[in-house]
DNA sequence: CATATAATTTAGACTAACCTAAAATATCCA
DNA sequence: TGGATATTTTAGGTTAGTCTAAATTATATG
């Protein structure tokens, strides 16, 4: 078994390599694990041992496929918790991350898989991002950044780039929760800013940065 | 915050309270803790520099306002996941424990109350134990011991005194679970064995040890 | 290409939680 | 009531995960 620490460093390793081409550097993992680089070496000759990494001196890492496929099932917990959380027990979702973060470490495979069950086996989370299967496998979707579709084009809120608290809580404060469906009404080629307009009939007026972090499912 | 380890100490000596009177020994703690003594002195002092147990050396423990206020919270969270793992994944009575074990560390007020709705405000658990208000209240029953009752007495299966897998087993097998309608038709004064009656018309034969450890709801 | 700067690793130290072995204290009972 | 025995504490050590400061290696730039 790893440690919730050692979840959380591959979780983490897996997300950057997302992210960036190559090797993941010592320096990114400190980053995003908010510690000392100093303390990344450590770790992650750690998970070396555990050929859960490839690592050499001054190289950065890579997951193996046995790294890459625990890394996988915590995201498919945390984000079905998330879903828990967000479907059943009426949260928000800016307020499902931190719980979810501890959630995903209980480690009880019949667990995950009859709560997959209960949520209905659920594709995507409560900020649209796809949930593993059992055997580790994302579903494709067809989601665009908003910024990026034209005018007249229509579709349904499916998803955010930005995951920070204040981003999601803006689009609260604008209704514009996962599964509104809006129509891009206007582009202003100078900014790049939108106005969008719900199914209510709203005109919503949104800034290149938000347009960026927006995805939608056309 | 108080780390895991901690709630668990805590835990511990609230339930070796519940059994005995007196305060609490550091060798009854280190056996149900799975430790050693000197382990437990170290965490005892810990604890009492928290002013979670009043301590002197060499006279036990017991537990403060503020640690018993601790320990119910953890008991009550404990009790509501094992609700969710069986009315709502469908664990049986036997393989929930290990699960609410860690479930129970997961540090949210806010989730613990939502859960608590969700299950619809359920006072005991799948093993009959109350389960402690947000206040901290435990509700009361009327639960006697099978053992103690007369023939011709009915009742429904409310609870357990056994925890152990092995007991919940064979409960099973003899299809006597929480909620199971019986009466009891025959009390044998010599080995203090008796017969009960289920409201399907079955006979089972239960021995002393059995039914010493069977509550029921009259 | 040599050196300045940035990234990374090593060295040494800390805390939490555990251990064993030895010392101190309490309890029991002849 | 005074050992013998049992319980508890102390002393000293381990591992996981963290830190700072110093040393090493890589990279960037003039
Ligand atoms: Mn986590
Ligand atoms: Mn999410
Ligand atoms: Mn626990
Ligand atoms: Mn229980």
């Amino acid at each position: 078994m790893n440690s919730y620490t050692e979840e959380n460093y591959l979780k983490a390793i897996y997300k950057l390599t997302e992210q960036s081409e190559g090797n993941i550097t010592t320096n990114a993992i400190a980053e995003v694990m908010n510690t000392k680089a100093a303390s990344v070496t450590d770790m992650v000759k750690k998970l070396a041992d555990k050929k859960l990494v490839n690592y050499a001196k001054y190289q950065g890492v890579r997951l193996t496929k046995k790294g890459e496929d625990i890394a996988i099932q915590i995201i498919r917990k945390h984000r079905l918790w998330e879903c828990f959380l967000v479907n059943k027990l009426n949260f928000k979702w800016d307020e499902v991350h931190d719980i979810a973060e501890e959630l995903e470490h209980i480690n009880s495979t019949t667990l995950v898989d009859r709560l997959d069950e209960f949520l209905g086996f659920p594709k995507f989370d409560p900020h649209g991002d796809p949930i593993p299967s059992k055997n580790g496998i994302f579903s494709a979707n067809n989601f665009y950044k908003l910024l990026k579709l034209n005018e007249g084009d229509i579709g349904k809120v499916a998803g955010v780039c930005d995951h920070s608290n204040t981003f999601l809580q803006y689009l609260e404060k604008q209704k514009l929760g996962l599964g509104t469906s809006i129509s891009l009404t206007e582009k202003n080629e100078y900014d790049q800013s939108v106005v969008i307009t719900t199914a209510d009939g709203r005109a919503i007026f949104l800034s290149k940065e938000v347009a960026n972090n927006i995805l939608v499912a056309i």
